[in-house]
DNA sequence: GCAGAATATGAGCGATCATTCGCTTTTGAT
DNA sequence: ATCAAAAGCGAATGATCGCTCATATTCTGC
C-alpha cells in the first residue's frame, strides 16, 4: 500500500531559494487578487505572476485556496501586529479612553492593506479552508473580553461574553462599512468624527452614560 | 451591422408556460446554492434540476450571474415584505419602543430563509452584477433617517445621516452575526436578551441614557 | 568537484463548464 | 385544421483550469 514513488512530499521549504519562492507566490497571489479578483487567480497564473512554474507551485501549496489562505494570514499577520502593539497601553486605562483608542484601532487595522482587505472580504467564499477568516476576530474578542473583566466595576452590563461580542462585532462593522462601502467618511476629517461616535455609542453601551464624550459637533447643543 | 440572425431574443417570458420555466430555474438555482455552493452550481446542473434544458436556461438568462441575481432578487423580496409590513406602526412610537421593535424585524428578517441567506453573505463574490447586494441596506437606511428625522426633537445626535449609519449597520452586523456565528444564540431565550442589549445600544447612543430599557437579566443589580 | 538531495520546469492530460444552434414540440390565433 | 411564433431541447464545441510527471537545474555536505 505504500503509494508514494514519485509524490515529493508535498509542502515542505528548507533551503532559501525555496523560501523565496513561496514568498514570490504568496505575493503573486495577493497582486492578482487586488488586481483581477479571485475568480481570475488561476493557479497557472499565480506561478506565471510570481515567475516560477506551475510545478513549482505544486510542491507547496495543495491548491488555489491554500495560496490564498496563505495571503489571508499573512494580512492578518500584519493587522494583529498593528493592534497588539497599540492594544499593549490600553489595559490600565478607563473606559472612555480605552474604548476611543481601541475603535481608532480599528480604523487603523483596515487602513493596512484596503484593496486586499476589500477583496478578502467581498470575494472570498468562505468555503472549506477559508472559513478560517471568522478566527480572525476571535482574538479581538477575547482580548476584549480580558480588558472588560479587569474593569468590572466601571461598568453596568454583567454578561461580559456578550457584550464583548456586541461590541466587538459593532466597531468591526462600523469600521469596515464605512471604509468599503461610505466613500464620502473617508477624509480624516470624517474619520475623527466615527470614532469619536463609534466610542460614544460602545461607551455608552457599557457604562450607561456618556458624560465627556461631547467633541465631534455630532452632538446636540441644546441651549435650555 | 445587423448582427443577430439566429440569435434568440435573449430574455423575454410573454407565454406562461415560459414563465413557469424562469421559476423552476431561479428556485433550482436557490436549491443548488443551498445544498452544494455557489461552486459546484453550474449552468448545466440549475437545468437539470429545474427539468429543463441547458437552451431553455440561455433563452431568459445570459448566464449563471443572472440567475444568482434573480435569486437574491427574489429572496429581499420576501424579507422587505416583512420589514416594510412590520415598520409601518413604527413610525408613530417612540425612540425606545421603535428601536426595540426595528431590532426584532431585523432578527425576523434574518430567519426568513436563514441557509440560503447564508449562502449568499458568504459564497457569493461580490463581483459584477452581484454588487447589488447591497443596494438592499439602502432602503432600510433611508427608513430609519425618515425615522429619524420625524422624532429628531427625542434624540440627541445632530448628524441624523451618521447615526443613521451607525444604528443600522449596527443591528445588521450584530443579527447577522449572532445568527451565523454564534450558535450558543440560537435559542429564542437568548435571542431575546440579545434583541433587548441591541435595543439598549442603539437607544443609548441615540437618546443618552436608557432608563425603562432594564430587562433582561444581562443589566446589573446595584444594591447600593 | 562530486553525489545525491532539493528545487524548478512546463507541456500535456483530463475534467469541468459555459454557451451555441439546428431541430422538435407546443401554443394560440385564425 | 392550419401555420407561424414561442418555447423547449441537448449533443457538441471550445475554452479554461487544476494538477501531474518526466526531466532539467541548482544547492549542499563532504
Amino acid at each position: 500500500m505504500a503509494r508514494k514513488p514519485l509524490t515529493k512530499p508535498r509542502k515542505v521549504a528548507s533551503q532559501e531559494r525555496s523560501r523565496s519562492t513561496v514568498d514570490a507566490l504568496v505575493e503573486a497571489t495577493a497582486r492578482i487578487l487586488v488586481k483581477d479578483g479571485f475568480d481570475r487567480a488561476s493557479t497557472n497564473r499565480i506561478a506565471e505572476v510570481a515567475g516560477v512554474s506551475v510545478g513549482s507551485l505544486y510542491q507547496y501549496f495543495p491548491g488555489k485556496e491554500a495560496l490564498v489562505v496563505a495571503v489571508i494570514e499573512r494580512h492578518q499577520q500584519e493587522i494583529m501586529q498593528t493592534v497588539r502593539c497599540e492594544l499593549a497601553e490600553v489595559l490600565a486605562q478607563p473606559v472612555e479612553k480605552a474604548v476611543r483608542k481601541l475603535v481608532a484601532v480599528a480604523v487603523k487595522a483596515h487602513r493596512v492593506d484596503p484593496k486586499l482587505h476589500r477583496v478578502l472580504a467581498e470575494q472570498i467564499p468562505r468555503v472549506g479552508k477559508l472559513e478560517k477568516v471568522e478566527s480572525f476576530n476571535r482574538e479581538n474578542y477575547t482580548l476584549f473580553r480580558t480588558y472588560l473583566q479587569s474593569h468590572q466595576d466601571e461598568l453596568r452590563v454583567n454578561d461580559l461574553e456578550l457584550a464583548s461580542f456586541i461590541c466587538v462585532t459593532s466597531i468591526e462593522a462600523l469600521t469596515h462599512n464605512a471604509m468599503l462601502h461610505n466613500p464620502k467618511m473617508l477624509s480624516d476629517d470624517s474619520m475623527e468624527t466615527l470614532v469619536e461616535e463609534v466610542a460614544c455609542l460602545v461607551t455608552g453601551y457599557l457604562k450607561g452614560e456618556q458624560n465627556g464624550v461631547q467633541s465631534a459637533g455630532s452632538r446636540r447643543h441644546r441651549p435650555d
